[in-house]
DNA sequence: ATAAAATATGAACATTTGCTCATATGTATT
DNA sequence: AATACATATGAGCAAATGTTCATATTTTAT
């Protein structure tokens, strides 16, 4: 590497060090399979607590904590509908990184 | 939700139960702030565990252990040069999958 | 108003994770 | 051959994480 190669990498790390963090933060919440589960469900229809429950055979509470999570850092939202609470995906932004990553696995 | 698209959902979740698991350990592998800087630093050019703990003020011994772990996952590659060890991306997905969550956070 | 249903939440716990420190390993230099 | 340099590795530790269990909260149905 020669010295300007070097200053400009320097530059990019230490510039944007608190995009980094913000980066590991989101990447984090793809990083455990029973979010990815629910992520990856709520891609094809918004649903209720229960039903994610059911479909990924993961306990109502543990659910319930992890959308918790999810919408506290804006990839889910959630709106109530009679006794449910319906949850779906904030944008297609979730998509978009789930295929990403699908995509480096199919090889 | 009717039945036709709960059974559609159901399928694809335990069909793909093994994929998200992997799929969640890929994602893991960015979900930490020290490693999303190694490997956008190695998005850069590629270089050697002397020239990353000093890019990143992280112990040599920490990038080490992070560079063994991204190695065994074949997100990274590396050669020795004379005394150093230069490591370096095994391909373009990973550079893919970081302007891929970038995106996400420039809203 | 009361009971049932759906979801949220807090505490406790086991597991995982990332770092540090000390040291081992391997290469270059003299 | 001996020393210095660069990297790897193992043990130990503190912090973070994900789950479970019990219970609170909110809405619906009777």
């Amino acid at each position: 590497m020669d010295s300007n190669t070097i200053a400009r990498i320097q530059a990019i790390i230490t510039k944007n060090s608190e995009l980094f963090e913000e980066l590991a933060q989101l990447y984090k919440l793809f990083g455990d399979s029973s979010r990815v589960k629910i992520l990856c469900a709520l891609t094809q229809s918004e649903m209720c607590v229960g039903e994610i429950s059911e479909f990924l055979s993961i306990t109502q509470s543990a659910v319930s904590h992890q959308l918790r999570i999810l919408k506290s850092s804006n990839l889910v939202k959630s709106r109530r509908q009679g006794k449910n609470i319906v949850y779906s995906l904030t944008d297609e932004h979730v998509k978009t990184i789930i295929d990403c990553g699908m995509e480096h696995l199919s090889e």
